[in-house]
DNA sequence: ACGGAAATGTGATAATATAACAAGAGGTGA
DNA sequence: TCACCTCTTGTTATATTATCACATTTCCGT
C-alpha cells in the first residue's frame, strides 16, 4: 500500500487543525536534538534527516516512501537504511508507527511522558495525535486485573476527519 | 514473521486463565453460527473452518498459518483463501486483528457490542482479549473534541504476561 | 430451470520487513 | 597515538504479509 496518496494536494494531513508546519517542525526538531543530548543518544545524519522528512511531510509515511526521499539525499537504498533510522525514532518516542497504515508518523511531543491515540481517517489517511493519559491509566488496571504487566500501549481510532466529513 | 512459535507447546496463548478450551470453542462457535443466521450471513464451510482453527488454537495466528492448515483439509492453497475468510471474520466481529503480531484471533464475544482490548505479551505473544467500553467512550469524546467521528478502535497493549512473569 | 450476486480457486505480483555480513565512524583507555 | 571496542551504515539477499485480476462454481430468489 502506498501511504496518503489519495490527499497527497488537499487538506492538512497530520492533526486537523491548520498551523504553521515548518515552525512547529523546527521546534520539534529542536527538542529532539535536545533530548538526544542530555541523554547520549546519537541523532546521526540519516536519522535527523528521517526525521525532518516525516515532519516536513507532515503526515504519516510507509518506510518505503521515507527511503526513496533518503535515497534522493544520496543516503543508502535499501531497506534496513530506513527501517533502521525509522526503528531508532520509534524506540526513543521520536516517532510513532502507526500500524492501521504500516507508516510511521513524527511524534510531535518528544521527550514528554504521554501515551498517544491516533486518529486515523478511512477516507484521506490523515492521522492526529491525541494524548490519552486516562486511557493508559485504564489499561495499566484493566492488565493488573488479569496479571498483565503493561508496558506499551497503542490505540489507533479509525473514523472520519472533519476534512472529509464535510465534503 | 511466524506467530507463536515461542511458546507452542506451553503457556495458555489466548487469555491467561485456565479453562476448557474445547467447550468454550464450541461454545463460540455455536453463537457465532446463530448470529449469522440472524443476520444473513453466510458461514460457509471455509469461513467455518477458519474460526474453527483459531478457536483450536487458542492463539493469534497468521494468515499464512490457518491457509497451511487449511490447505492441509483440501481447501484453496492460495493467499486469497485464506485472507477472504478471515475479512468475512473480521468485517463482522468473529475474529479479530492483531496488527502488533500481523495475526489474528477468534472473538471470544460474537454478536455482543464490545470495543476489546489486546494484552500481548512480547515474550510469548500469547493474547487476551478484556472488554474496554470506557476506553471507547474516552475515545469517542476525544475524537469529537477535534471533530473526528469514531467508527472502530483498536487498542493493543504489549508487556509481560502472568506465566513469562513467573519465570 | 434461469439469472444475478456472492463466494471460491488460481496464478501472478505487490508491499512490507528482516537476516547476515562487510566496512566505516567514533569514542576510550593504555 | 594507537589499539580496541562498540555503534552505525551500506549492501546483498530473502522472508513475510497482502492484494490484484480473472475464471469457475455455488447459492438463492424468481
Amino acid at each position: 500500500m502506498t501511504i496518503g496518496k489519495k490527499n497527497a494536494t488537499r487538506g492538512i494531513p497530520v492533526g486537523f487543525s491548520s498551523h504553521d508546519h515548518s515552525a512547529c517542525a523546527e521546534a520539534v526538531l529542536a527538542r529532539t536534538d535536545a533530548v538526544c543530548r542530555k541523554a547520549g543518544l546519537r541523532l546521526t545524519p540519516v536519522r535527523r534527516r528521517t526525521l525532518e522528512i516525516l515532519l516536513e511531510a507532515h503526515r504519516a509515511l510507509g518506510a518505503y516512501d521515507i527511503l526513496e526521499r533518503l535515497r534522493k539525499e544520496g543516503f543508502g537504498h535499501q531497506p534496513p537504511v530506513a527501517y533502521r533510522a525509522l526503528d531508532f525514532l520509534v524506540e526513543n518516542g521520536f516517532a510513532h508507527r502507526i500500524r492501521q497504515l504500516n507508516a510511521f508518523a513524527a511524534c510531535m511531543h518528544p521527550g514528554e511522558e504521554h501515551a498517544p491515540a491516533f486518529f486515523i481517517c478511512r477516507d484521506c489517511d490523515a492521522v492526529a495525535e491525541a494524548p490519552m493519559a486516562e486511557v493508559r491509566a485504564a489499561v495499566d488496571a484493566a492488565g493488573s486485573g488479569i496479571g498483565f504487566q503493561v508496558e506499551h500501549t497503542n490505540l489507533e481510532a479509525v473514523g472520519i476527519c472533519p476534512d472529509c466529513a464535510s465534503e
